[in-house]
DNA sequence: AATCGTCTGATTGTTATACCTTTCAGCCAA
DNA sequence: TTGGCTGAAAGGTATAACAATCAGACGATT
């Protein structure tokens, strides 16, 4: 009995089987990218119910990122693009809800940052590669001017993940580095910038000539250099905290 | 004058405001998995908004997979557990979109099993190595019987994971596993289930011997085995199929 | 000629109220 | 124990209306 294939009922919700219907004319292609769906009324007489039940239906669309509505004339619900976000957006939500630890985030980042380095070197094109090279220009001025290098760096590892031509290792990177980006920012020191420089300036080579084992090899030194001033930081971050909770035990 | 940080305005919908509180609350724990959520209608007053507002709101929680909702008395929204589905539905959203392919989810699952075969083989205890050799047996005992060898291979690549002791990389493997699974269902056959039977016990004895070296380089050649076979069946297969079964289960 | 107000219609955002449907706990009877 | 009835709680849907926003047209001002 245990192994029999009954399926839950199906009790769809009026707004479910809305989601589902333009969901499918958006896959199959009826609609495409920027087409603008009807108005909330036309939609609510079209499918025979009230403006409440389509706009309860565009919610869960929006929020699968699958429309954008803007409001106004001319306004409404159009078709998006930019759904990629929505796979590093799910996965950040993810490691919020299971408050995984910062350095297991940081580990994981190695992981996939060092396969992407590696597939980068095998498989980025002039473009790709004229990309990284901006970033690291752009790293290079920063470090001259002694300003916060974190977000080039961070542009520059997103434009080696883009190299590797795999959207979900690159989502998956994306997802990865928005959770380390307050860190990183509070972390920040001018000492390390510029050996965060030199490395991003030697991985870059690597990738330019095509030398896959030698970017993963500098990827892994790299982020486990990273890692370990992460651990280095969050040492002292913790005795801080233990101070002050003790403080404030006594003053409070 | 064109450099002048101006940033756009924040226009904040009163829905998008109650979704940002109840996220936040989810995310620092004030409400844990489980928990009831007030009424639509105490929501409402308690956040000086209308029911439908709080609707909104709800089914955009409901659609990033934080709560779910139940109809009738005792009903109401709670907070959800599952999120991991979450991170594959908008993988599958982005396959069906024609923005990723399968053995894009292919590769990137090699890139992180391969890995977590490594730190399992660095880290793994007694009770983590029993766990991975049951899944082994289970699969051994499968294989007499010429019976699917799917679901054992499954677990046993699961039980891996836990043993590596790094639960994003953990719950990452999930995500990208459901997607193959229904495919992996599709191309079973049984000659390649000796085969991957054997791979499986040459990795939990690499895992046993605490050798991450070998294990890494087992589970690579196991998984790019995975990939080849996949891609060649995806060439025999159509795309379309593959897409209209997807959304079907989906669905139906 | 270019810019600024202003008006107008279209469209989403929000409110208010009402009613329906589903679900459950509790009671009662067979 | 089982089955059914019932009332209350809660979400699902409908209707009507107003508020906020936006694009475009039109004209006045500089």
């Amino acid at each position: 009995m245990s192994g029999v294939a009954f399926t839950p009922i199906r009790q769809a919700r009026a707004s479910g089987e809305i989601v589902s219907q333009i969901e499918r004319a958006i896959f199959d292609g009826e609609l495409q990218t920027g087409d603008r769906l009807e108005s909330e009324r036309e939609l609510a007489e079209r499918f025979g119910v009230s403006r409440i039940t389509v706009r309860d239906a565009l919610r869960v669309l929006e929020a699968r990122g699958l429309v954008h509505v803007k409001v106004g004339a001319s306004g409404g619900a159009f078709v998006s693009d930019t759904n990629v976000d929505q796979v590093a957006e799910s996965i950040s939500t993810m490691i919020q809800l299971r408050r995984m630890t910062l350095s297991g985030v940081a580990e994981a980042r190695t992981v996939v940052e060092t396969a992407t380095s590696e597939l980068a070197a095998e498989r980025a094109d002039a473009a790709a590669i004229l990309r990284i090279e901006q970033t690291v220009e752009k790293g290079r001025s920063v470090v001259r001017e002694q300003a916060p290098h974190t977000e080039a760096s961070m542009d520059f590892h997103v434009a080696v993940a883009d190299a590797a031509k795999n959207e979900l290792l690159a989502a998956t990177v994306a997802a990865y580095r928005d959770l380390l980006v307050q860190t990183l920012h509070d972390m920040r020191d001018v000492r390390s910038a510029k050996t965060t420089q030199k490395a991003h300036e030697e991985i870059l080579d690597a990738i330019k000539s095509h030398e896959p084992e030698a970017a993963r090899k500098l990827m892994l030194e790299h982020l486990q250099d990273f890692e370990k001033r992460l651990r280095r930081w969050l040492a002292t971050q913790e005795q801080a905290a233990i101070v002050a909770r003790a403080r404030h035990r006594r003053t409070g």
